[in-house]
DNA sequence: TCTGGGGTCCTCCCCCTG
DNA sequence: TCTGCAGGGGGAGGACCC
């Protein structure tokens, strides 16, 4: 319990730089598919659970924001047009945004796909001081990736994360150390990193709505309240204190895989029979990373949205996919499943670098529940629960048709998937950020040398297969 | 058609150990 | 030897972020 918190001692300067690309998915999009620009784009799952991961400043005007339900918004919204994530193109646009800090500091801190933190501290201002440094910084930015962005400075992360925040859209705001009280004051807590509706609704009960609100609360108060992390917390940030350095590299704490079925899984042999496909795609991930892993977490939501979770650990680290898929299976027999299942989910946690040998894995793997189960559903489509692949490329099959991805026609060029069509056709626009608007033709993939292919980067380029590519958040 | 998926961090609780 | 307590560690759940 700490009883006293002091002020640190924050740098005179405005110059750590927070950089934040503006509803980024959808910028991507409309960057690459000249006929949406300065139209409303969702972008996010198209199946019956989806939700919309980002929407463009036109459809957010029509009240869309990201992670409400794909079918509220499209209710809002229905001249919308609707794709799918593109990661592997989102990726190279966020190289280039990092780029753009990298050329001014080595001291980069990425916190998403995109945006992040700058220590640009050795820099020389110049002339036209802090704004020009932001402003350069943005333009840099836009003229290397192509989408907007902001730029927020201030002299700690706190100011310049929501600084960069009010100069959405497209803009730039330097907080001087002399405006902090101005511009944090009169702010909604809601606003504030780690205030979401359930600190926000307490505070509300204690009359405290804005950071001037919380600053008149003693630090007891608001421990009492909130807990003692995030009291002490917000306690520093109503007075604007926040010395936290940009840091270079985050230690990865976990890794896994979750995936929410089109319909809800009945019975225990139909949740086992899924694990081996989600403890794959956790595995890969934390195979990416290189590591071994001696907690093994599966997770599981109901129909009726509760969500329980049970861990198993190891004696030591495995990087084995074999045991781990025992350990996702033993942990998965602890779980009650009293209710239909909508979610299911495995995670590894307790890392480490160095995979220990599982010496003793005879007789250990083949424990029951971890193993594949006929799926004995007695529903009409089988297809409802299978596990989102690693969508292929190759010829396109009008069953992987989602909107929005990538194609290539040996007549007329590139394009994207508009619409899988209830006739067996597909509608495809044929146009590059290269082409200007392109045309819309309607063409059956069964006669049609239609190719899936990956994404683009910002130059038109071709990117490389997506192997390595890593499912992010919404921007 | 309510409510995705990748994470991190915190709190509470229980059990074990000294 | 028994008991009570403090502290650590792990598991479970929840809040939060993008």
């Amino acid at each position: 319990m700490s009883s006293e918190v002091t002020a640190p001692r924050m740098r005179p300067d405005p110059s750590i730089a927070h950089l934040d690309a503006d509803a980024f998915f959808a910028s991507v999009e409309q960057a690459q598919r000249p006929s949406l620009r300065g139209r409303p784009v969702l972008v996010g799952g198209t199946g019956p659970r989806g939700v919309v991961a980002a929407a463009s400043y036109e459809a957010r005007a029509l009240g869309v924001r990201s992670a409400m339900s794909m079918a509220s918004a499209r209710r809002a919204c229905p001249q919308a047009t609707v794709v799918v994530p593109r990661f592997d193109a989102y990726s190279a646009f966020s190289a280039r945004i990092m780029a753009a800090l990298r050329e001014r500091t080595d001291a980069v801190e990425p916190l998403s796909i995109d945006e992040a933190f700058a220590d640009l501290g050795a820099v020389d201002p110049g002339a036209d001081g802090w704004p020009g440094v932001a402003r350069a910084l943005r333009e840099r930015a836009v003229e290397l990736a192509g989408v907007p962005v902001s730029v927020g400075m201030g002299r700690s992360k706190l100011v310049a994360k929501l600084a960069s925040a009010a100069a959405k859209p497209a803009g730039v705001v330097v907080v001087a150390p002399d405006d902090e009280d101005a511009f944090l004051l009169p702010m909604p807590v809601r606003s504030l990193w780690g205030v979401g509706p359930v600190s926000a609704e307490r505070l509300e009960k204690i009359g405290v709505r804005t950071v001037e609100d919380l600053r008149g609360q003693p630090l007891d108060t608001l421990t009492m309240v909130l807990g003692e992390a995030a009291g002490t917390n917000l306690f520093r940030v109503a007075r604007g204190w926040d010395d936290r350095p940009v840091a270079e590299t985050r230690e990865r704490k976990s890794a896994g895989a979750e995936h929410t079925f089109e319909r809800d899984l009945h019975g225990r042999a139909e949740v086992a029979a899924q694990l081996p496909a989600v403890t794959d795609q956790a595995f890969d991930r934390l195979e990416r990373h290189g590591g071994a892993a001696r907690t093994v977490t599966v997770k599981v939501r109901f129909a009726g949205f509760s969500t329980v979770t049970r861990a198993v650990s190891l004696p030591s680290p495995a990087a084995d996919r074999a045991a781990l898929l025992d350990a996702a299976g033993r942990a998965l027999d602890l779980v009650e499943l009293t209710e239909p299942v909508r979610l299911l989910g495995v995670a590894f946690s307790a890392l480490s670098e160095h995979a220990q040998l599982m010496l003793d894995l005879a007789g250990s793997v083949a424990t029951g529940a971890a193993a594949p189960v006929a799926s004995g559903a007695p529903d009409d489509d089988p297809d409802a629960l299978r596990p989102v692949a690693r969508r292929r490329r190759g010829r396109l099959r009008l069953e992987d048709a989602a909107p929005g991805l990538d194609v290539v026609h040996p007549r007329h060029g590139r394009g994207w998937v508009v619409k899988a069509r209830d006739d067996g056709r597909v509608a495809v626009r044929f146009e590059t950020a290269a082409t200007g608007p392109g045309v819309q033709r309607v063409l059956d993939p069964a006669t049609e040398e239609i190719e899936l292919v990956g994404a683009l980067g910002p130059d038109g380029e071709e990117l490389p297969e997506p192997d390595a590519q890593e499912p992010r958040p919404e921007e």
